[in-house]
RNA sequence: CGCGGGGUGGAGCAGCCUGGUAGCUCGUCAGGCUCAUAACCUGAAGGUCGUAGGUUCAAAUCCUACCCCCGCAACCA
């Protein structure tokens, strides 16, 4: 089977600095569960994620932990892995940029940029802090103290290569006018096509201070040695991991279907920067750039220096991960902030799976076991209005699914699956078969509990992206042995392909009720 | 006048572009069912859609002003 067309899908690449925060969690999810539906769809998927391990913040840390930054990084990088295979994230590559591949492409990219005529060499200049050997802008200074140890700050030059991204601003401008799903949710976009607006000023990117960097080529004569500005190095990362130097037809075809993932924070960057960079080397500019919220926990901004920070390793040791993958992406609408409560959470798990999914399981299969010798019944081949209704609902859930997860408006995807899920446990009700086994309607009692079956492993199918361990659960409850995983939506969606005869199995609770303290 | 977004029943959201009986989930109350994870189903209460004007036969929806909240404001992933 040929893949419909393909799918690059990528997270930023995250600061190797201590440990991985709920707001990396949140990301990789939302990248993995698109990959993971994506591939459902029968498309060609790379999913890409990886570590940022250059710049001062990282020697900062190495520095005080008294270690060389690289072993910093071979340290700290373990924990995305580990967090990766917690959350049952299955990015097809993970890149680090400090591996040699990464700095092979950076080098190669800065040379084009150079050819172009686009890098000069010129003075930053900016406010500086002795003691912390760094430099902050105006509006980072908090009472024109040093915001990270409140000392005096002074202006001061440092030579620096730059880029000319002014000379990008009306192309830039151009490409956010002509395409509408550049930037996205709609409020980013205006957010960057009035920052573009205002006008573009050449980017500084390389340092002096530090050492810890990809080293730029001597293109002038200097005497100071230049590291690459961070950023300018680490958005390449996405073209570096699908091996753009090596591999040109892997590359294309990947590159032409590129989603960003970013947290709204460092929107600019990938959506100002990085395109100036691409339309300096002549790459088309990546197809979607989609900037999601923030998780916040007691109206506070998550992120791991705060006290309040949610530790994804501990809430799915509380909850479990299928849970905790549903959570986020039912309650938070994709591109917003959202709230994150135990109360919340709790609610939202006992309503929607252990009431609404976990039980429509348990009494389908319950009943299966009553009435039908734990067989899953004869195939039915006519049916009633109402059967038809259901039939139809599960046809249009499907199409509304894939609608929804090709904007990745995760929450919508979830709240049309539902729908199907409800109407099922409504149906259920309506035709009693409780009662229709009290009046020995044999036939009736197979065609209604089939259809439940049926539902239930359409549904199954359309949440495991989301829920990949449960949607797994429910097949082999249904007595199906195939990996879910594997499965495409094209063959497996259509009506009535549960065989007859499966031996059905009412196990454990899929998602036990959680007590309410 | 720096830029952008938002204020809808107790909570969280949709609807606004393309005016015409205010919808969804949770919560509350009442009833039904008994296959099921005290789950499921049905019904009800609850909103002058931030404020004040304007346009219109008709405004949550379009226009104007004002009030309040949030994000961004250039080198911090």
């Amino acid at each position: 089977m040929t893949p419909a067309s393909s799918f690059y899908i990528t997270t930023p690449i995250y600061y190797v600095t201590g440990k991985p925060h709920i707001g990396n969690a949140y990301t990789t999810l939302a990248a993995d569960i698109a990959a993971r539906f994506q591939r459902l769809c029968g498309q060609d998927v790379f999913f890409l994620t990886g570590t940022d391990e250059h710049g001062q913040k990282v020697l900062e840390a190495a520095k005080k932990q008294g270690l060389p930054p690289q072993a910093l990084a071979d340290e700290v990088v373990q924990n995305f892995h580990a967090l990766n295979r917690l959350l049952q994230v299955t990015p097809n590559d993970f890149i680090r940029t400090t591996e040699e591949r990464h700095r092979q492409v950076v080098l190669a990219f800065l040379q084009k940029v150079y050819d172009r005529g686009d890098i000069y060499l010129g003075e930053y200049e900016d406010w500086y802090c002795l003691p912390c050997e760094a430099f902050y802008t105006q509006t980072q200074l908090i009472h024109g103290k040093c915001p990270s140890c409140q000392r005096d700050v002074q202006k001061l030059k440092e030579e620096s290569y730059f880029f000319r991204m002014s000379n990008y601003e009306k192309a830039l401008l151009e490409h956010l006018h002509r395409h509408a799903e550049f930037v996205q949710p709609e409020t980013r976009r205006n957010e960057v096509i009035r920052f573009v607006e205002s006008g573009l000023k050449d980017l500084s990117i390389s340092r002096t201070t530090i050492d810890w960097g990809i080293p730029v080529p001597n293109f002038e004569k200097t005497q100071k040695k230049h590291v690459l500005y961070v950023w300018f190095d680490a958005l390449i990362n996405y073209l570096s991991g699908i091996d753009y130097l090596k591999n040109p037809s892997q590359f294309e075809l990947y590159w032409n279907t590129a989603t960003h993932l970013v947290g709204k924070d460092i929107l600019r960057f990938h959506a100002v920067y990085w395109p100036c960079m691409l339309l300096s080397v002549g790459l088309p500019l990546p197809k979607r750039i989609f900037a999601h919220g923030w998780i916040t926990h007691g109206s506070q901004k998550m992120s791991k220096s705060r006290e309040n920070a949610l530790d994804p390793f501990a809430l799915v040791e509380k909850y479990g991960l299928d849970p905790v993958r549903y959570y986020f992406f039912k309650e938070i609408p994709f591109g917003l902030d959202g709230e994150f409560s135990d109360t919340t959470f709790i609610h939202r798990t006992n309503s929607d799976l252990a009431n609404d999914l976990g039980n429509l399981l348990s009494r389908s299969t319950q009943m299966v076991l009553n009435y039908c010798e734990g067989k899953t019944p004869a195939i039915p081949q006519n049916f009633s209005e109402e059967d038809e209704a259901l039939k139809h609902l599960a046809h249009h859930v499907i199409t509304e699914t894939q609608r929804h997860m090709d904007q990745l408006a995760f929450s919508k995807a979830l709240s049309e699956i539902w729908k199907l899920i409800r109407t099922c446990n409504q149906y259920l009700e309506n035709k009693a078969p409780w009662k229709l086994a009290k009046e020995h309607k044999k036939e009736e009692v197979d065609r209604t509990l089939y259809i439940c079956l049926e539902t239930l492993r359409i549904v199954a199918l359309l949440t495991s992206a989301f829920m990949p361990t449960s949607s797994q659960k429910i097949w082999n409850a249904l007595g199906i042995s195939k990996n879910i995983e594997i499965q495409r939506l094209e063959s497996e969606s259509p009506w009535g392909q549960l065989p007859q005869g499966l031996t059905v199995q009412k196990g454990e609770a899929l998602f036990p009720r959680i007590a309410t303290p």
